[in-house]
DNA sequence: ATGGCTGATTATATCAGA
């Protein structure tokens, strides 16, 4: 089973990078942030032609906005209201691979905006409080003993190389002590496997997302690891591979997240 | 190095992203 996390940046735009990516890595399930559109403009039919089926959507107008779409079938869809202001920023669903369930959980975090306290900046107290109730929400017993994944834009490069320069961005929110603090707290208390941390030593550069405003993003590689892939403790032993589609950065009009999948061995 | 860019909005400047 081979399951995609990716920040769209706008999925009606950007639909045709969609398409060539599900044609060419075929994922079995996609997990899409900021498709910026309400459920009904979300391109479902073109997924559907695509042999993706099965889609759960939790859309908002011009902002935000998730969704799952998959060639197995999704069940229990819940979307969850974080912080309790309505905006559109989980989703999650059953999958059943083979007969055994797995829960999929699929986050777009609060950027959390420019000055890292959260005294002065209501958008770092958003994204601080967000945190919070995903603490502990995902530390009940029924995400750590279960078949469970938490996919999806968490807006944190926790580790000292998820960051292009870590002296540097101490003080830049995505990788503020406070944030990268709370994140580390989570994965611990969760038991929960950093999956794309499984298969590159932390010592080694990682990145998911580069910004738009380096003017040659490759070259500079300043990049960060803000999109993740955590598994529960019985997903183990089936953790086979992780990919960063790095090339998807160059595309024509890129999304400025690239594709993060993990395939599990069922 | 925190924006030099990008996307959405019943737009033509403003907000948001990170």
């Amino acid at each position: 089973m081979k399951i995609t996390t990716w920040n769209i940046n706008s999925v009606r735009l950007r639909f045709p990078q969609v398409a060539a990516f599900l044609q060419t890595h075929q994922p079995d399930v996609l997990c899409l942030q900021e498709t910026k559109c309400r459920d009904s403009e979300f391109p479902g039919s073109d997924f559907r032609k695509l042999g993706y089926e099965h889609l759960a959507i939790n859309g908002q107008k011009g902002y935000h906005g998730v969704a799952i779409a998959s060639r197995l079938p999704l069940h229990e869809v819940e979307r969850r209201n974080f912080c309790n202001i309505g905006d559109a920023r989980h989703i999650s669903a059953t999958v059943s691979v083979g007969g055994k369930p797995i829960r999929v959980n699929n986050f777009y975090v609060p950027a959390g905006g420019d000055e890292p306290d959260p005294q002065t900046n209501p958008k770092f107290a958003h994204k601080l409080a967000f945190l919070d109730e995903l603490d502990e929400w995902i530390s009940q017993d029924s995400f750590s003993k279960n078949r469970s994944l938490i996919v999806g834009d968490l807006n944190i490069a926790p580790l000292e190389h998820d960051v292009w320069n870590h002296r540097a961005l101490l003080k830049v929110v995505s990788h503020t002590p406070i944030e990268t603090d709370k994140l580390k707290a989570i994965i611990a208390r969760g038991k929960w496997i950093d999956a794309l941390r499984r298969f590159t030593p932390a010592e080694q550069k990682l990145y998911t997302w580069w910004s738009y405003r380096s003017p040659d993003w490759s070259a500079a590689d300043k990049g960060r690891r803000l999109d993740h892939i955590w598994a529960s403790p019985p997903l183990e032993p089936c953790l086979h591979t992780i990919e960063i589609l790095r090339e998807a950065r160059g595309w024509e009009r890129p999304s400025d997240h690239v594709p993060v999948s993990l395939v599990l061995k069922l």
